[in-house]
DNA sequence: GCCAACGTTGGC
DNA sequence: GCCAACGTTGGC
């Protein structure tokens, strides 16, 4: 089991999005790096979603419902890929990115490091004290 | 709206 | 192969 962080900006396709459809393809990614973490991802992986811009934080987990395939939307460009991804659950409360920033156990985040990386991986510790962070009873 | 960080492109 | 120019992302 893997662990992975994606982004999404609300405006464009948000955790309320995600929650009607169902299921997302998760299509779009343009970045090298992104890309092999896609590749990487393995059925039923969760991932932390997380929105960019506004309302800024990781609000839900998802799991990976089908591992990656080529792009449909760019047929004849055989770099890209997308996977699908099903809701699991949303978090009680937003942790947003300054309680992250302001988390020492969470300095090592490729989001903290790398800002634009829009697909990444999430170490297990990492992944649960977010998820703990997301819980309303907890003491934050 | 601004700007820093970063990736990509293209000229040499 | 280097690097300047440019476009995009994303935080503030």
């Amino acid at each position: 089991m893997n662990y992975w962080l994606v982004k999404s900006e609300p405006d464009v396709y948000g955790w309320h999005h995600f929650i009607e459809q169902g299921r997302a393809v998760w299509d779009g990614v343009r970045n090298y790096q992104a890309r092999n973490n896609l590749k990487a991802m393995q059925l039923d992986d969760h991932v932390l979603f997380y929105h960019s811009v506004t309302n800024i934080g990781v609000v839900g987990l998802a799991k990976v419902a089908r591992e990656a395939y080529p792009d449909p939307t760019v047929p004849d460009d055989l770099r890209w890929v997308v996977v699908e991804l099903e809701p699991v659950m949303p978090l009680e409360k937003i942790v947003s990115l300054a309680q992250i920033k302001a988390e020492p156990l969470l300095a090592n985040l490729s989001l903290i490091r790398q800002s634009r990386l829009s697909v990444m991986p999430v170490r297990p510790d990492e992944f649960e004290l977010i998820l703990k962070m997301g819980q309303s009873t907890s003491a934050m």
